[in-house]
DNA sequence: CTAGGGTTAG
C-alpha cells in the first residue's frame, strides 16, 4: 500500500507547486515539506526511487529552491544508475539550470549520453532567461544539425530567442525551418513568430503570420494588439481589439490590459469608458492589473478624479498602481499631492522601484519641490538619465541654473537630449532673465548638433530667432529644414464630440462649422482685447505681417476650444488633445476665455494637462 | 502515470 500512496503523493505535491508557483524561488515550504518528509518515508521503508518518483522530487527541490537536497537526490539518481534516463536527466539539467545557472546546466547536458530536444530546448530556455539569445539561437542551430527531432516547444523557444536579439535575420531563419517542418502554422509556433517579429519591430510581417492563421487564440490577438499599440497604431489596435470581439475571442485581462493603453492616448474618450463597462459586465473589474491600466487610462483622459476614486477603492496596490497616481497628480498639475502619496506608499510596504523615483522627482518638478527633490534624488543608488534630466529640469525651473550645469558636469550627461531639452524648459520658463536667452540658443544649437536629423531641434531654434525678432534667421531655418528634407510634425488638436471626434490642424477651414468657430474666435479675441489683454508684450517689435502669426487664432488647439464652445452645453467642461506643445499664446488666451465664458477647459499636450478654470492654469505658467 | 512552450499595466 504505502508506495503506491506515497508516490501518489509526492506527485501530487510536485504538481500542486507547480500550479501556484510562478517564481520558481519562492518558497512555499509547506507542501514542499510534505512532499520531502514522504520522500524521506519510502526511502526509511526501503521503497526504491524509480524513474517516475525522481524527476518529481528534483522538480519540488528546483521549486522549492533546496538545493543541496537537490543534490543529495542526484546523487541517490547515480547510484541507482538512472543517469542515462531521459526524465531524470531533464529534470536534473532544469534544476540545477534554474537553482545553479545555465552554465551549471550545460555542464550537466554535455556529460549527459543522450541529448533530445526537451534536453536542448530546456537549455535553450535557461540561456534565455539569462538574457543570452545568442547562446540559445547557437544551441538551436547545433540541436537542427544533430538530427534531434524539431518539435513546436523547440521551435517556439527558437523564435522567441530570436525576438529577443531583435534579428530580423536569426527570426526568419527559424521561420523558415519551422516551414520546413510543417509547424508554422501551429497556434503556438504561430503566436511565438507573431511576437518574434513585433520585437524585431516589423508590423508587416507580424501581420502577415497573423493574417495566414488557421485559427487564432486569445493570445494570438493580444499579441497583435499589443504590437500596434506599442508601436503608436492606436486606432489599428483599436479595430483588432474590436474585431477580436466579432469573432466571438472574449476579451481577458490580459487583452484588456493591452488595449486600455490605446484608449489612453486618442481622443475618442468613449473607447475606456465603454472598456469599463465590459469589465463591470463581466466582473473582471478587480483584477489588478487591468485596474492599473484602467486608473492610468482615466489619467491620460484627462478624468483624474476617476482615477482616484479606483485607486482608492483598490484592495491591493502594487507598486505601478501607485506610480500611476504620482505620475497623474504631477501630470495634472498637483505634484505636491504626488509627492504625499509618495509619503504614504513607503509606510504602505509596497516596493519602491526606479520609474516610483522618477513618478515622484516628476511630482517634486511640477510642485517645484526643490528640496524634497534632492532628497529623493540621493535615496537613489544608481540614478539613470531620466532621473538626471528631471533633477535639471526642477534646478533649472527653479532658476538655479549655476547648480544645474553643475550637476550636468558632474553627472557627465551633458550630451543627452532629454538632458538638454530639460535645461531649455528651465530658460524658457526664466527667459526674461537676460543671460538665459543666449544660454537657451547654445542649448538649442547643441541639441541640432546632438540629432541633426530630428526637425524639432530646428524648429526650435526658428522660434528662438522669431522670438529675438531676427527674422532673416527665421527665413534661414526654414531653408535650412526644407534643404535637408526634414519635415517637422504638423500641429492637431482633437476634440470628441458626440461619440466622434473632431480633427483640427493649423488654419484648418475644412470642418463643416469653420465659419461659426472662427467667427466665436474672433468675438473672444475683441473683448480680450477690449479687457487689455495683450497676446505678449515682446512681439510689440514685430512687423504687423509676423504678428498677426503669432496671434493664435488659427492655432489648432484654438480651433478645436472654438468648437467645443460653440457645440457643447453651457458650463460643460471641454477637453482638447493636442500633439504638439501648447503655444504661449493660446496658453494665455485659453486662460482669458476660461474666465469670461466660465467654464473649464483641458488641454492635455504630450508632456501635460493644462487645466484652464477662472482665467488661472494648473501649471502656473 | 513523468520533462521543455506562446499574452498584460506605470
Amino acid at each position: 500500500m504505502l508506495p503506491i500512496s506515497s508516490f501518489r503523493l509526492v506527485k501530487k505535491l510536485c504538481a500542486a507547486q507547480k500550479h501556484k508557483i510562478k517564481e520558481p524561488t519562492h518558497l512555499s515550504s509547506g507542501d514542499f515539506n510534505h512532499a520531502v518528509s514522504t520522500y524521506r518515508q519510502m526511502l526509511l521503508r526501503g521503497v526504491r526511487p524509480d524513474r517516475h518518483t525522481l524527476p518529481r522530487i528534483l522538480t519540488a527541490s528546483r521549486l522549492s529552491g533546496s538545493f543541496s537536497f537537490g543534490k543529495q537526490v542526484h546523487g541517490q539518481a547515480l547510484k541507482l544508475g538512472f543517469s542515462s534516463d531521459h526524465y531524470v536527466t531533464t529534470a536534473l539539467i532544469e534544476m540545477y539550470g534554474r537553482l545553479d545557472g545555465a552554465d551549471a546546466a550545460k555542464w550537466l547536458f554535455d556529460k549527459s549520453p543522450r541529448r533530445n530536444s526537451v534536453s536542448w530546448t530546456l537549455l535553450a530556455k535557461l540561456y534565455v532567461m539569462e538574457d543570452k539569445p545568442r547562446l540559445a539561437i547557437d544551441l538551436f542551430n547545433q540541436m537542427v544539425d544533430s538530427g534531434a527531432d524539431i518539435d513546436l516547444v523547440a521551435l517556439a523557444t527558437a523564435i522567441g530567442a530570436c525576438g529577443l536579439l531583435k534579428s530580423l535575420q536569426e527570426g526568419r531563419n527559424a521561420h523558415q525551418i519551422a516551414r520546413k517542418c510543417g509547424l508554422e502554422f501551429d497556434v503556438l509556433v504561430s503566436n511565438s513568430l507573431l511576437k518574434m517579429y513585433i520585437d524585431c519591430g516589423s508590423m508587416r510581417d507580424a501581420r502577415a503570420v497573423f493574417d495566414q492563421m488557421p485559427s487564432k487564440d486569445a493570445i494570438s490577438w493580444t499579441a497583435m494588439v499589443r504590437g500596434y499599440v506599442r508601436k503608436g497604431g492606436f486606432n489599428e489596435g483599436l479595430k483588432l481589439f474590436r474585431q477580436m470581439n466579432v469573432e466571438g475571442i472574449k476579451a481577458d485581462p490580459l487583452a484588456i490590459s493591452s488595449i486600455l493603453p490605446a484608449c489612453a492616448r486618442t481622443a475618442a474618450h468613449k473607447n475606456g469608458k465603454e472598456i469599463h463597462g465590459y469589465l463591470i459586465r463581466n466582473g473582471i473589474d478587480k483584477n489588478l492589473t487591468v485596474l492599473n491600466a484602467l486608473m492610468d487610462m482615466y489619467v491620460k483622459s484627462g478624468y483624474i478624479e476617476y482615477a482616484w476614486n479606483i485607486f482608492s477603492g483598490m484592495k491591493d496596490r502594487d507598486v505601478i498602481s501607485w506610480t500611476v497616481m504620482i505620475l497623474g497628480y504631477s501630470f495634472y498639475g498637483r505634484g505636491e499631492l504626488g509627492v504625499g502619496l509618495f509619503r504614504e506608499m513607503e509606510k504602505s510596504g509596497v516596493e519602491i522601484d526606479q520609474i516610483t523615483y522618477v513618478a515622484v522627482l516628476y511630482a517634486c518638478y511640477t510642485a517645484r519641490m526643490v528640496e524634497d527633490g534632492r532628497f529623493y534624488f540621493n535615496c537613489l543608488e544608481a540614478p539613470k538619465v531620466a532621473h538626471c534630466a528631471l533633477m535639471v529640469a526642477l534646478l533649472a525651473g527653479a532658476g538655479l541654473f549655476d547648480e544645474a550645469t553643475a550637476f550636468m558636469e558632474k553627472r557627465k550627461i551633458e550630451r543627452h537630449a532629454e538632458v538638454l531639452r530639460a535645461l531649455l524648459d528651465g530658460c524658457r520658463i526664466h527667459q526674461h532673465q537676460q543671460q538665459n536667452g543666449s544660454t537657451g540658443k547654445r542649448v538649442i544649437e547643441q541639441l541640432c548638433d546632438l540629432e541633426p536629423l530630428n526637425a524639432e531641434n530646428y524648429v526650435l531654434l526658428s522660434n528662438w530667432y522669431a522670438h529675438h525678432a531676427k527674422w532673416d534667421m527665421v527665413n534661414r531655418m526654414r531653408e535650412t529644414i526644407r534643404d535637408m528634407g526634414l519635415r517637422p510634425k504638423k500641429a492637431y488638436s482633437w476634440i470628441e464630440f458626440r461619440n466622434k471626434v473632431h480633427v483640427f490642424g493649423t488654419g484648418d477651414v475644412s470642418h463643416p462649422r469653420s465659419r461659426r468657430i472662427y467667427w466665436e474666435l474672433e468675438s473672444l479675441m475683441k473683448k480680450a482685447d477690449e479687457e487689455g489683454m495683450r497676446p505678449n508684450s515682446d512681439y510689440s517689435l514685430h512687423e504687423v505681417e509676423e504678428e498677426r502669426e503669432c496671434i493664435p487664432i488659427g492655432h489648432s488647439e484654438m480651433l478645436a476650444t472654438s468648437f467645443g464652445l460653440i457645440s457643447t452645453e453651457r458650463g460643460a467642461t471641454i477637453r482638447v488633445t493636442k500633439n504638439l506643445r501648447i503655444c504661449c499664446h493660446c496658453h494665455s488666451f485659453a486662460k482669458f476665455i476660461s474666465k469670461i465664458v466660465g467654464r473649464q477647459i483641458l488641454i492635455k499636450d504630450p508632456t501635460y494637462f493644462h487645466h484652464f478654470k477662472d482665467g488661472s492654469c494648473s501649471c502656473g505658467d
